[in-house]
DNA sequence: GTGTATTTTCTGAAATTTCAGAAATTTGTC
DNA sequence: GACAAATTTCTGAAATTTCAGAAAATACAC
């Protein structure tokens, strides 16, 4: 497989994405090459593809595949491990969304359930409210992130696409 | 003022929260502590409560600002700032999700625009297909996120809550 | 089992980020 | 204007993160 310049033009930009997003460029970039790839890949082609390490390359696939991003296959005769992209983009939003909660949203939820905690504990009235309204917020993103688990794909979509018309449905009442 | 030990607690989560999502501890330990204190704070108390340098309250406190999550106000016969943060928590997400989107989706969307541009010109169906269902995505993520700013923080606050019905709904479409 | 292809883990170097202290600038008072 | 208080910018040191190369482990053919 030869890349692209436009193909290598998407890889470069999407590296720079990952940055902003706290994913780290050879990471984001290895996503963005089997995102535009036409067949699946192995790690040693990757490798020659973006000029990686083979070690940077093991350790960035085993993290895009714990946000579920991608997929190894196996095939006959050949022990390479074959590499590919989830290639729904909503699906790929969906597992990121998921991912998210769960490394960081629900963290976040339990660290202020324990301040609230200690903060009626100690009678201490003023920060207890605050820490009460900040579980309402976490708690509800929380609980909307876990009912987009619970839809296809299709659904998630839809929902989005008709996210600015639900507001404004929301908005009349 | 001092700080209680539960608020103390709250602001060292807070700020490890943010380090997981790509805020310095240090700038989101002053959010923490805007958001818990009872009163404005000038900058030197900050620097007290939270044992940091004057130069990194400063820096943090604009960043701060540049998210619209804190206010500065001034007060008659004192030249000091006095900052205190946005109080109401759906207000607060409302203007992280505004910052978000410019800072980092209106930037992806332009990048794919011109590598779906450039798929085209060199006729690369392929990757101009990626390019195009990304292209969907990250144009609906902006959709809502821009939605939701035309509307009040009550607005806000009522869709997330009813985010899952909304979905439960949709799904049986 | 042995030997080889492939992948993963370990280690440290390079790059980046965070943040304190010093210097410079701004703001407001007189 | 001169002066003092407060803030911001500059600089580099410390901490963290990213990532390459080497070593170790694993998987599979024979």
């Amino acid at each position: 497989m030869q890349l692209s310049e436009t193909q290598m033009k998407f890889i470069r930009r999407w590296g720079d994405m990952g940055t902003r997003w706290g994913i780290p460029r050879s990471t984001a970039m290895l996503h963005g090459l089997l995102y535009v790839a036409q067949s699946p890949l192995t790690a040693e082609e990757m490798c020659e593809l973006l000029q990686l390490a083979r070690s940077n390359v093991s350790t960035s696939l085993k993290e895009l595949e714990g946000y579920n991003l991608i997929y190894r296959e196996s095939r006959a005769g050949d022990r390479r491990s074959f590499y590919r992209a989830e290639s729904d983009v909503w699906e790929m939003a969906r597992r990121i969304l998921e991912e998210r909660r769960r490394r960081e949203t629900a963290g976040a939820v339990q660290a202020v359930e324990e301040c609230l905690d200690a903060a009626r504990e100690a009678g201490d009235e003023h920060t207890a409210a605050r820490m009460e309204a900040m579980q309402e917020l976490l708690q509800t993103a929380e609980n909307v992130a876990t009912a987009a688990q619970r839809y296809n794909t299709s659904v998630f979509r839809r929902a989005a696409l008709m996210g600015s018309k639900v507001l404004a449905l929301i908005a009349k009442i």
